[in-house]
DNA sequence: ATATGACCAGATTAGTATATTTGGTCATAA
DNA sequence: TTATGACCAAATATACTAATCTGGTCATAT
């Protein structure tokens, strides 16, 4: 066995180890979830975790990588599959339902304790979400750019944006979810609404697109190794 | 002294202590605020409380009732006092505003748990809010006036009302208030985005702040008394 | 009639001593 | 080298008791 398939074969056991951290950490919370329940679950020993990692936070933080790096590629594929995925209503739509996909992410969006445990006091926890959504220099291109309209401050729209987030995401512990329209139809309404309530007409959707997509290259590249 | 001014008194009584026991209870949560620390601040003894109410349990309910009326009342008069109070973006701003001035209503729609108790898991919690909002038979009715868009089903679009408002009232426990919009501004650009993404043109405002009003007078008989 | 506050049984909490689990280490094995 | 799991000190959970507090009552005062 050559260096690099010994190399590459570490890798894949940690990102078995961080999957498993992560089914356990959204099922039971960070606090309830112990090393040694991480180790068991992967079929490897508790040693093994600290020749990877030097602790659980360091674990954690790793795992908050993969997820967004999980996150971002389902993003990715969500508006390459789009034949509109250029425009920004697609974007933000794709964004929300590839976060609903993604229970760490949402929990971290959220500051959802009874998932983040001591970590939703973490001062860093919002640079993985804050570039996430719709930012305000992003905005004011695009308002620049004549995409949107400009008599309502980036600023406040970016607002706008994350309040509607963060409404999705916790609505389900409002409103059952049996009771509630689907996610997909919401998220279409949603768009819709944005769309002709913030969107002016007139946009290039395949340059659009390019735009968007090389923008996640970018981040993705943040959280690559 | 006459019945009528003996009967205004005591009712005028009950409402201090109600206003004492919503201070409490917003301030320190419904399991953590006693009967005899709302009897002390309120200036009367603890026999007094039951000679009005049966327990805790029916004063709290007295409470619902009294701060749903100060709620409409408060959204009456925003509605009077704005020129353009009958259209629905309007109605639906004063509504979160309105929200906003309530702490009590703000937990009740939002489920919080810190200031509710042991009253999160009443089943009949919903009966207050899901009432204030855009409701799916006024959406619908909207829509068949021609004064909504239709493309979005009438279920679907309360949903998105009842999503905002939730994302409005919970944003404060992700962006600190310092580094964000006022309140006024940020419902403003909400109203801006609701009115040229959900309303089509040509609603008479003045027959719709009319029917406003007269469903907020409906929903105070429901509480009066 | 109206209002009070001392009083009570049951629930909650504070205090504490004990047992278990936790993150992390490291001598040993493969 | 790479991986293991017995081991440790510190943290956390548990079990138990005593002390306090709570919702609710009612004999008494106004």
């Amino acid at each position: 066995m050559n260096v690099t398939s010994a190399a590459r074969k570490r890798t894949e056991r940690s990102a078995r180890i961080l999957d498993t951290a992560s089914h356990l950490i959204t099922r039971y919370g960070y606090d309830k979830t112990t090393m040694d329940d991480i180790a068991r679950e992967a079929g490897v020993s508790k040693g093994a975790l600290y020749l990877v990692w030097s602790g659980k936070e360091e674990l954690f933080d790793a795992l908050l990588k993969h997820e967004m790096k999980r996150l971002l590629l389902d993003l990715w594929a969500r508006i390459e599959a789009d034949p509109i995925g250029g425009t920004l209503p697609a974007l933000y739509g794709h964004t929300l339902l590839a976060l609903q996909n993604n229970l760490l992410m949402s929990a971290l969006y959220t500051r959802d304790g009874r998932v983040l445990g001591d970590f939703v006091h973490r001062q860093d926890s919002q640079r993985y979400t804050q570039r996430l959504l719709m930012s305000q220099e992003g905005i004011e291109q695009m308002q620049t750019a004549g995409l949107l309209r400009s008599d309502i401050r980036p600023e406040v729209m970016s607002y706008l944006f994350s309040i509607m987030a963060l409404g999705f995401m916790s609505i389900n512990t409002i409103v059952p979810a049996d009771a509630a329209p689907s996610m997909t139809e919401s998220v279409a309404a949603m768009s819709l609404m944005v769309q002709s309530g913030l969107v002016l007409p007139g946009g290039d959707n395949a340059v659009a697109k390019e735009s968007t997509v090389k923008m996640l290259e970018l981040m993705l590249q943040q959280y690559e190794k």
